[in-house]
DNA sequence: CTTAGTGCAAAACCTTTGCAACTCT
DNA sequence: AGAGTTGCAAAGGTTTTGCACTAAG
């Protein structure tokens, strides 16, 4: 169920917002690397090797809209900027990330288990949970085996 | 397991670092207030009280200090700022929160569930974990009310 | 006394905004 | 044509830094 050029003009058309081009690079750029966790200047430039003139304020106002659209996931792993990652799936759940505290590497995890806590949380702290975000923080094996020596 | 001024003066001591009035009355703040989460401009406005002329780059220096020794917890709630908050036992772990999408408000929660879901994550990715952060976003109980009529 | 820490102001960042020109529909 | 969108530059907000001065050990 990965999200397409296509849906995202319907989504657009839907809403009265308009496809331009400068969104449509954006968005390309962001089905290429849909492993990665980019920020606006990570997006920029990137995207100014197609699209010279565009405007890191484009970017920035594209962003936040397809944030809103649920498209894409604003995240914040502390280093200063936002990052986002495409929704590729309905559901936004079950994926959280590992930060390496020595070279700063941010990799993936899949998991469902919070699932039952999440409805506990509910349950206990009379809060209507919408989303989550789990981060966990440590040392990859590759820094473990370096500070070895 | 509290956190003292006198853990503190020894930790500095350890290490060198000077204990300032400055760094006393910041720590001081953090426990004052150790149910909240302050930011840097926070921290200034109460300070400022007590010590007109310590300065906000003062503040941040000595927050950067005190969470490289683990003392406060830098924490990102995505409103633009970093926030505090002091660690009052050995263990960090097992305290989340929930963020009202609507008011804005955190909330605590305690919890124990995630130690197993840690282990299982470090087994199975070959990462050792030191930490971790659980945020859940949603609705808190009054805002559901309101947004009702 | 020596070295770390402070205060101030300036600089550095990231992000947002105002506005005239532009372009999708 | 008309509404939304863009680019640029300027402004905003948070955090960091340089440097002369001060205070803790």
């Amino acid at each position: 169920m990965t999200i397409n050029m296509n849906d995202l003009k319907h989504m657009f058309r839907d809403r009265q917002y308009k496809m331009t081009s400068q969104r449509q690079i954006i968005l390309q750029t962001f089905l290429d690397h849909s492993e990665q966790h980019l920020s606006a200047e990570d997006i920029y430039g990137i995207v100014r090797k197609v699209a010279p003139e565009l405007g890191l304020a484009t970017v920035y106002r594209t962003l936040e809209l397809l944030s809103d659209l649920d498209v894409l996931q604003k995240i914040d792993f502390g280093d200063g900027r936002h990052r986002y990652e495409i929704n590729e799936n309905s559901s936004p759940h079950h994926h959280h990330h590992l930060i390496c505290l020595a070279c700063g590497n941010v990799r993936e995890f899949e998991d469902d288990l919070l699932e039952s806590l999440e409805n506990a949380v509910a349950l206990k702290s009379n809060f209507t949970i919408i989303d989550h975000q789990l981060k966990f923080y440590g040392y990859c094996g590759e820094c473990r085996v370096k500070s070895e020596d």
